[in-house]
DNA sequence: AACAAGGGTTTAG
DNA sequence: TCATCTAAACCCTTGTT
Protein backbone atom coordinates (compact mmCIF):
# COMPACT_ATOMS: atom_id res chain seq x y z
CA UNK A 1 0.00 0.00 0.00
CA UNK A 2 1.30 3.13 -1.09
CA UNK A 3 -1.14 5.54 -0.04
CA UNK A 4 -1.23 6.52 3.76
CA UNK A 5 -4.60 7.74 3.97
CA UNK A 6 -6.34 5.19 1.67
CA UNK A 7 -9.65 6.66 1.03
CA UNK A 8 -9.73 9.80 3.57
CA UNK A 9 -8.17 13.01 0.72
CA UNK A 10 -7.14 16.29 1.83
CA UNK A 11 -9.56 18.63 2.51
CA UNK A 12 -9.56 22.24 3.58
CA UNK A 13 -11.73 23.53 5.57
CA UNK A 14 -13.03 27.36 6.18
CA UNK A 15 -14.45 28.41 9.71
CA UNK A 16 -15.99 31.91 10.46
CA UNK A 17 -16.24 33.71 13.37
CA UNK A 18 -17.73 36.76 13.73
CA UNK A 19 -16.02 39.52 15.95
CA UNK A 20 -17.18 40.22 19.50
CA UNK A 21 -21.07 39.56 17.44
CA UNK A 22 -23.39 40.65 20.07
CA UNK A 23 -21.83 44.30 21.08
CA UNK A 24 -20.30 44.43 17.30
CA UNK A 25 -23.92 44.00 16.16
CA UNK A 26 -25.40 47.04 18.73
CA UNK A 27 -22.29 48.81 16.89
CA UNK A 28 -23.42 48.63 13.53
CA UNK A 29 -26.93 49.94 14.46
CA UNK A 30 -25.98 52.35 16.87
CA UNK A 31 -22.59 53.70 14.84
CA UNK A 32 -22.11 55.78 18.06
CA UNK A 33 -21.51 53.20 19.94
CA UNK A 34 -17.98 52.96 17.92
CA UNK A 35 -14.69 53.75 20.39
CA UNK A 36 -16.94 53.50 23.65
CA UNK A 37 -16.69 50.27 25.88
CA UNK A 38 -19.93 48.70 24.70
CA UNK A 39 -20.97 45.36 27.51
CA UNK A 40 -23.55 43.45 26.56
CA UNK A 41 -25.79 42.21 29.47
CA UNK A 42 -27.98 39.40 30.65
CA UNK A 43 -29.93 40.98 33.29
CA UNK A 44 -31.45 38.37 35.77
CA UNK A 45 -34.15 40.59 37.53
CA UNK A 46 -32.91 40.06 40.75
CA UNK A 47 -31.73 43.49 41.11
CA UNK A 48 -31.20 46.09 39.41
CA UNK A 49 -27.55 45.53 38.03
CA UNK A 50 -27.77 41.41 39.02
CA UNK A 51 -26.60 39.26 35.85
CA UNK A 52 -23.77 38.74 34.06
CA UNK A 53 -21.12 39.69 30.88
CA UNK A 54 -22.23 38.18 27.68
CA UNK A 55 -20.07 40.24 25.56
CA UNK A 56 -18.31 42.97 25.31
CA UNK A 57 -16.49 44.92 22.44
CA UNK A 58 -12.55 44.98 22.18
CA UNK A 59 -12.71 48.64 23.66
CA UNK A 60 -13.91 47.02 27.28
CA UNK A 61 -12.04 44.10 26.32
CA UNK A 62 -9.28 45.53 26.60
CA UNK A 63 -10.09 47.52 30.07
CA UNK A 64 -10.97 44.35 31.18
CA UNK A 65 -14.20 43.15 30.96
CA UNK A 66 -14.44 38.99 30.38
CA UNK A 67 -17.82 37.63 29.44
CA UNK A 68 -18.75 35.83 32.39
CA UNK A 69 -18.71 38.36 34.68
CA UNK A 70 -21.06 39.76 36.87
CA UNK A 71 -22.49 43.31 35.39
CA UNK A 72 -21.63 44.80 38.86
CA UNK A 73 -17.66 43.69 38.67
CA UNK A 74 -17.76 45.14 34.83
CA UNK A 75 -19.51 48.62 36.47
CA UNK A 76 -16.66 48.66 38.56
CA UNK A 77 -14.30 48.44 36.59
CA UNK A 78 -15.66 51.21 34.14
CA UNK A 79 -16.98 53.42 36.95
CA UNK A 80 -14.30 56.03 35.56
CA UNK A 81 -15.20 55.38 31.77
CA UNK A 82 -18.28 58.32 31.49
CA UNK A 83 -18.55 56.72 27.77
CA UNK A 84 -19.31 53.23 28.74
CA UNK A 85 -22.32 51.68 27.40
CA UNK A 86 -24.54 48.44 29.02
CA UNK A 87 -26.77 47.32 27.04
CA UNK A 88 -29.37 44.47 27.69
CA UNK A 89 -28.72 41.50 25.14
CA UNK A 90 -31.62 41.31 21.68
CA UNK A 91 -31.33 37.97 21.07
CA UNK A 92 -33.78 38.22 18.51
CA UNK A 93 -31.96 40.84 16.40
CA UNK A 94 -28.80 39.50 16.76
CA UNK A 95 -30.22 36.49 15.24
CA UNK A 96 -31.92 37.81 12.64
CA UNK A 97 -28.40 39.52 11.66
CA UNK A 98 -26.80 36.05 11.90
CA UNK A 99 -29.11 34.76 9.74
CA UNK A 100 -28.18 36.24 6.76
CA UNK A 101 -24.71 36.15 6.97
CA UNK A 102 -24.66 32.68 7.78
CA UNK A 103 -26.68 32.13 4.46
CA UNK A 104 -24.14 33.95 2.80
CA UNK A 105 -21.61 31.47 4.27
CA UNK A 106 -23.55 28.83 3.35
CA UNK A 107 -23.63 29.58 -0.60
CA UNK A 108 -19.73 28.82 -0.22
CA UNK A 109 -19.98 25.13 -0.19
CA UNK A 110 -22.51 22.54 -0.18
CA UNK A 111 -20.96 21.49 3.26
CA UNK A 112 -21.66 24.07 5.63
CA UNK A 113 -21.97 23.53 9.51
CA UNK A 114 -23.26 26.28 11.74
CA UNK A 115 -21.82 25.69 14.75
CA UNK A 116 -23.16 28.98 16.85
CA UNK A 117 -24.99 31.78 16.13
CA UNK A 118 -21.95 33.51 15.30
CA UNK A 119 -19.95 30.46 13.90
CA UNK A 120 -19.53 28.04 10.92
CA UNK A 121 -17.38 25.84 9.08
CA UNK A 122 -17.64 25.67 5.33
CA UNK A 123 -15.39 22.58 3.33
CA UNK A 124 -13.66 24.53 0.07
CA UNK A 125 -12.05 21.12 -0.92
CA UNK A 126 -13.86 21.18 -3.98
CA UNK A 127 -14.35 25.18 -4.58
CA UNK A 128 -10.67 25.43 -4.17
CA UNK A 129 -9.66 22.80 -6.35
CA UNK A 130 -7.18 21.67 -3.57
CA UNK A 131 -5.53 24.75 -3.52
CA UNK A 132 -4.93 26.63 -0.20
CA UNK A 133 -3.83 30.03 -1.84
CA UNK A 134 -7.49 29.98 -3.71
CA UNK A 135 -9.22 29.09 -0.66
CA UNK A 136 -7.36 31.98 0.86
CA UNK A 137 -8.33 34.25 -1.80
CA UNK A 138 -12.15 32.89 -1.17
CA UNK A 139 -12.03 33.41 2.49
CA UNK A 140 -11.13 36.91 1.85
CA UNK A 141 -14.09 37.33 -0.62
CA UNK A 142 -15.99 36.08 2.03
CA UNK A 143 -14.76 38.96 4.27
CA UNK A 144 -15.49 41.63 1.87
CA UNK A 145 -19.30 40.01 1.16
CA UNK A 146 -20.06 39.92 5.17
CA UNK A 147 -18.75 43.36 5.26
CA UNK A 148 -20.43 44.46 2.41
CA UNK A 149 -23.79 42.79 3.68
CA UNK A 150 -24.08 43.88 6.81
CA UNK A 151 -21.00 46.04 7.78
CA UNK A 152 -19.53 42.78 10.04
CA UNK A 153 -15.80 42.01 10.47
CA UNK A 154 -15.45 38.57 10.95
CA UNK A 155 -12.31 36.48 11.89
CA UNK A 156 -11.21 33.73 9.01
CA UNK A 157 -9.07 30.41 9.64
CA UNK A 158 -8.11 27.95 6.69
CA UNK A 159 -7.18 24.43 7.16
CA UNK A 160 -7.11 21.07 6.43
CA UNK A 161 -9.55 19.94 9.03
CA UNK A 162 -11.95 21.74 11.22
CA UNK A 163 -10.17 22.12 14.68
CA UNK A 164 -7.25 23.61 12.50
CA UNK A 165 -9.56 25.66 10.98
CA UNK A 166 -11.42 27.06 14.37
CA UNK A 167 -7.51 27.22 15.71
CA UNK A 168 -6.38 29.43 12.90
CA UNK A 169 -9.75 31.57 13.18
CA UNK A 170 -8.77 32.01 16.57
CA UNK A 171 -5.34 33.16 15.76
CA UNK A 172 -5.75 36.31 14.91
CA UNK A 173 -8.82 38.48 16.16
CA UNK A 174 -10.25 40.84 15.06
CA UNK A 175 -10.79 40.58 11.44
CA UNK A 176 -8.48 38.38 11.15
CA UNK A 177 -7.31 35.80 8.11
CA UNK A 178 -5.18 32.88 9.06
CA UNK A 179 -4.21 29.75 6.56
CA UNK A 180 -2.35 26.78 8.28
CA UNK A 181 -1.32 24.14 5.78
CA UNK A 182 -0.59 20.40 6.84
CA UNK A 183 3.03 21.11 6.65
CA UNK A 184 2.36 24.28 9.65
CA UNK A 185 0.45 22.13 11.66
CA UNK A 186 3.56 21.38 14.14
CA UNK A 187 5.05 24.72 14.30
CA UNK A 188 1.55 26.18 14.59
CA UNK A 189 0.42 23.76 17.79
CA UNK A 190 3.03 22.40 19.20
CA UNK A 191 4.26 25.54 21.34
CA UNK A 192 0.81 26.67 22.19
CA UNK A 193 -0.10 25.83 26.18
CA UNK A 194 -2.46 23.17 26.49
CA UNK A 195 -5.82 25.73 27.14
CA UNK A 196 -5.56 26.83 23.72
CA UNK A 197 -6.52 23.27 22.16
CA UNK A 198 -10.28 23.66 21.95
CA UNK A 199 -12.22 21.63 23.90
CA UNK A 200 -9.22 21.93 26.99
CA UNK A 201 -10.45 24.27 29.42
CA UNK A 202 -9.69 25.43 33.30
CA UNK A 203 -10.05 21.64 34.75
CA UNK A 204 -8.04 19.71 31.81
CA UNK A 205 -5.44 22.10 32.15
CA UNK A 206 -5.09 21.73 35.72
CA UNK A 207 -5.23 17.50 35.34
CA UNK A 208 -2.68 18.31 32.28
CA UNK A 209 -0.70 20.20 34.73
CA UNK A 210 0.02 17.62 37.28
CA UNK A 211 0.85 14.73 34.31
CA UNK A 212 3.37 17.53 33.75
CA UNK A 213 1.82 18.37 30.52
CA UNK A 214 2.03 22.35 29.80
CA UNK A 215 2.00 22.39 25.65
CA UNK A 216 0.17 21.26 22.64
CA UNK A 217 3.50 19.40 21.86
CA UNK A 218 4.02 17.53 25.15
CA UNK A 219 -0.06 16.77 24.88
CA UNK A 220 0.81 14.76 21.17
CA UNK A 221 3.62 13.32 22.45
CA UNK A 222 2.13 11.61 26.08
CA UNK A 223 1.58 8.10 27.24
CA UNK A 224 -1.91 7.35 25.57
CA UNK A 225 -1.91 4.97 28.42
CA UNK A 226 -2.00 7.83 30.61
CA UNK A 227 -4.50 9.69 29.11
CA UNK A 228 -6.88 7.38 29.19
CA UNK A 229 -6.39 6.83 32.70
CA UNK A 230 -6.98 10.63 33.39
CA UNK A 231 -9.68 11.51 31.15
CA UNK A 232 -11.00 8.21 29.75
CA UNK A 233 -10.87 5.23 27.39
CA UNK A 234 -12.41 8.49 24.44
CA UNK A 235 -11.46 11.33 25.73
CA UNK A 236 -7.73 10.13 26.40
CA UNK A 237 -6.52 9.48 22.75
CA UNK A 238 -8.84 11.80 21.29
CA UNK A 239 -7.04 14.22 23.32
CA UNK A 240 -3.78 13.16 22.37
CA UNK A 241 -4.77 13.44 18.29
CA UNK A 242 -6.22 16.42 18.71
CA UNK A 243 -2.74 17.60 19.62
CA UNK A 244 -1.49 16.43 17.12
CA UNK A 245 -3.91 18.06 14.39
CA UNK A 246 -5.76 15.17 13.31
CA UNK A 247 -9.30 15.32 12.96
CA UNK A 248 -11.20 13.43 10.51
CA UNK A 249 -14.63 15.19 11.82
CA UNK A 250 -16.99 16.34 8.81
CA UNK A 251 -18.32 19.51 7.98
CA UNK A 252 -22.24 18.43 8.57
CA UNK A 253 -25.24 20.18 9.54
CA UNK A 254 -25.89 18.20 12.62
CA UNK A 255 -29.62 17.76 14.17
CA UNK A 256 -30.89 19.28 17.10
CA UNK A 257 -31.13 17.22 20.17
CA UNK A 258 -32.38 19.04 23.63
CA UNK A 259 -33.89 22.38 24.21
CA UNK A 260 -33.96 24.01 27.11
CA UNK A 261 -35.23 27.20 29.33
CA UNK A 262 -33.52 27.97 32.13
CA UNK A 263 -34.59 31.48 34.51
CA UNK A 264 -33.18 32.93 37.55
CA UNK A 265 -35.67 32.97 40.19
CA UNK A 266 -36.62 36.00 41.79
CA UNK A 267 -35.77 35.18 45.37
CA UNK A 268 -34.24 31.72 46.74
CA UNK A 269 -37.19 29.09 47.18
CA UNK A 270 -37.76 25.24 48.27
CA UNK A 271 -41.13 25.68 46.29
CA UNK A 272 -42.67 28.45 44.14
CA UNK A 273 -45.19 29.10 41.94
CA UNK A 274 -45.23 26.76 38.66
CA UNK A 275 -47.76 28.54 37.06
CA UNK A 276 -46.06 31.52 37.01
CA UNK A 277 -42.54 30.85 36.89
CA UNK A 278 -42.65 27.37 34.88
CA UNK A 279 -45.25 27.58 32.30
CA UNK A 280 -44.15 30.44 30.07
CA UNK A 281 -40.86 27.65 29.95
CA UNK A 282 -42.85 25.33 28.61
CA UNK A 283 -45.23 26.92 26.21
CA UNK A 284 -41.77 28.58 24.90
CA UNK A 285 -40.38 25.35 24.22
CA UNK A 286 -42.89 23.91 23.09
CA UNK A 287 -43.69 26.61 20.38
CA UNK A 288 -39.74 25.71 19.71
CA UNK A 289 -40.93 22.28 19.14
CA UNK A 290 -43.63 22.97 16.94
CA UNK A 291 -41.78 25.78 14.51
CA UNK A 292 -39.38 22.78 13.83
CA UNK A 293 -41.77 20.13 13.31
CA UNK A 294 -40.24 18.05 16.67
CA UNK A 295 -41.96 16.25 19.44
CA UNK A 296 -39.86 15.19 22.65
CA UNK A 297 -40.22 11.94 24.39
CA UNK A 298 -37.74 12.90 27.26
CA UNK A 299 -38.80 15.89 29.66
CA UNK A 300 -36.68 17.26 32.63
CA UNK A 301 -36.12 20.02 34.96
CA UNK A 302 -33.07 21.16 36.05
CA UNK A 303 -32.31 23.31 39.22
CA UNK A 304 -29.09 25.63 40.04
CA UNK A 305 -29.03 25.44 43.85
CA UNK A 306 -28.03 28.24 45.95
CA UNK A 307 -24.68 26.78 46.54
CA UNK A 308 -24.16 27.09 42.43
CA UNK A 309 -24.87 23.13 42.05
CA UNK A 310 -26.35 21.65 39.00
CA UNK A 311 -29.67 19.19 39.65
CA UNK A 312 -31.42 18.04 37.14
CA UNK A 313 -34.47 14.97 37.05
CA UNK A 314 -35.54 13.69 33.40
CA UNK A 315 -38.32 11.02 32.43
CA UNK A 316 -38.73 9.11 29.34
CA UNK A 317 -42.46 9.57 28.14
CA UNK A 318 -44.58 6.74 26.09
CA UNK A 319 -45.37 8.81 23.66
CA UNK A 320 -43.62 11.78 22.31
CA UNK A 321 -45.47 15.28 22.28
CA UNK A 322 -44.85 18.62 21.30
CA UNK A 323 -47.63 19.98 23.76
CA UNK A 324 -47.20 22.70 26.06
CA UNK A 325 -49.72 21.43 28.76
CA UNK A 326 -48.31 17.73 29.08
CA UNK A 327 -44.76 19.38 29.25
CA UNK A 328 -46.11 21.65 32.23
CA UNK A 329 -47.69 18.83 33.84
CA UNK A 330 -44.38 16.09 33.48
CA UNK A 331 -41.99 18.89 34.66
CA UNK A 332 -44.32 19.88 37.65
CA UNK A 333 -44.26 16.42 39.02
CA UNK A 334 -40.55 16.18 39.09
CA UNK A 335 -40.30 19.48 40.62
CA UNK A 336 -42.80 18.49 43.00
CA UNK A 337 -40.59 14.93 43.50
CA UNK A 338 -37.62 16.96 43.89
CA UNK A 339 -38.35 19.63 46.39
CA UNK A 340 -40.62 16.75 48.28
CA UNK A 341 -38.79 16.56 52.42
CA UNK A 342 -37.80 13.36 53.36
CA UNK A 343 -36.84 14.05 56.59
CA UNK A 344 -33.67 13.57 57.56
CA UNK A 345 -32.31 14.99 54.31
CA UNK A 346 -31.60 18.12 53.93
CA UNK A 347 -33.95 20.28 51.41
CA UNK A 348 -31.75 22.08 48.76
CA UNK A 349 -32.97 25.42 47.49
CA UNK A 350 -33.15 26.61 44.37
CA UNK A 351 -31.78 29.67 42.69
CA UNK A 352 -32.61 29.16 39.01
CA UNK A 353 -35.08 26.33 37.56
CA UNK A 354 -35.29 25.53 34.06
CA UNK A 355 -36.79 22.91 31.83
CA UNK A 356 -35.40 20.73 29.20
CA UNK A 357 -36.49 18.46 26.37
CA UNK A 358 -34.33 16.00 24.37
CA UNK A 359 -34.70 12.60 22.60
CA UNK A 360 -36.47 14.46 19.96
CA UNK A 361 -38.42 13.26 17.28
CA UNK A 362 -40.12 14.03 13.95
CA UNK A 363 -42.50 12.63 11.86
CA UNK A 364 -39.95 12.61 9.17
CA UNK A 365 -36.74 12.00 10.33
CA UNK A 366 -35.44 8.87 12.56
CA UNK A 367 -34.71 10.73 16.10
CA UNK A 368 -30.68 11.80 16.14
CA UNK A 369 -28.29 9.11 16.89
CA UNK A 370 -30.09 6.08 18.56
CA UNK A 371 -30.98 3.39 16.34
CA UNK A 372 -34.23 3.19 17.71
CA UNK A 373 -37.83 2.82 15.76
CA UNK A 374 -39.08 5.79 14.26
CA UNK A 375 -42.10 7.58 15.52
CA UNK A 376 -45.46 6.58 13.93
CA UNK A 377 -48.14 9.11 13.58
CA UNK A 378 -50.29 7.31 15.63
CA UNK A 379 -47.90 8.04 18.32
CA UNK A 380 -48.18 11.63 17.97
CA UNK A 381 -52.25 11.84 17.67
CA UNK A 382 -53.08 10.29 20.82
CA UNK A 383 -51.10 11.72 23.17
C1' DA B 1 -21.31 -8.23 26.57
C1' DA B 2 -24.18 -4.75 24.74
C1' DC B 3 -27.42 -1.34 25.38
C1' DA B 4 -30.74 2.12 27.44
C1' DA B 5 -31.84 5.47 30.92
C1' DG B 6 -30.77 8.73 34.32
C1' DG B 7 -27.68 11.97 36.61
C1' DG B 8 -23.37 14.69 36.93
C1' DT B 9 -19.41 17.35 34.86
C1' DT B 10 -16.93 19.98 31.49
C1' DT B 11 -16.65 22.88 27.62
C1' DA B 12 -17.93 26.52 24.31
C1' DG B 13 -19.92 30.82 22.89
C1' DT C 1 -25.23 38.72 48.55
C1' DC C 2 -21.08 38.21 42.33
C1' DA C 3 -22.14 34.16 40.05
C1' DT C 4 -26.80 34.45 32.41
C1' DC C 5 -28.40 31.39 29.15
C1' DT C 6 -28.29 27.40 25.58
C1' DA C 7 -26.41 23.26 23.75
C1' DA C 8 -23.31 19.37 23.19
C1' DA C 9 -20.05 15.68 24.55
C1' DC C 10 -18.44 12.71 27.73
C1' DC C 11 -18.27 10.00 32.13
C1' DC C 12 -20.26 6.90 35.48
C1' DT C 13 -23.80 3.86 37.51
C1' DT C 14 -27.61 0.89 37.33
C1' DG C 15 -30.77 -2.15 35.28
C1' DT C 16 -32.23 -5.13 31.33
C1' DT C 17 -31.64 -8.33 27.68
Amino acid sequence: MLSTNSGARDRIILCVDLDYFYAQCEEVRHPDLKGKPVVICVYSGRTETSGAVSTANYVARRLGIKSGIPIVSAKKILKDKSDAVFLPMDREYYESVSERIMSTVSSYSADFEQVSIDEAFVDLTNGSEGSFEKAKILGQKLKVKIYEGDKLTCSVGIGPNKLIAKMAADFKKPDGLTVIQPSDIKNFLSPMPVRQLYGIGPKMERQLKGLRILTIGELGLASELKLTETFGKNLGPELKRLAQGIDESPVKEREIEQLSRIITLKKNAETFDFQTEVEPLCDDISNRLKERSLACKNIGIIIITTELRTRSRSRTLNAPTDESKIILEECSKEFREFFETEDSIKKETARRVGVRVSNLASRNRAPGGASESNYTLSDFTNV
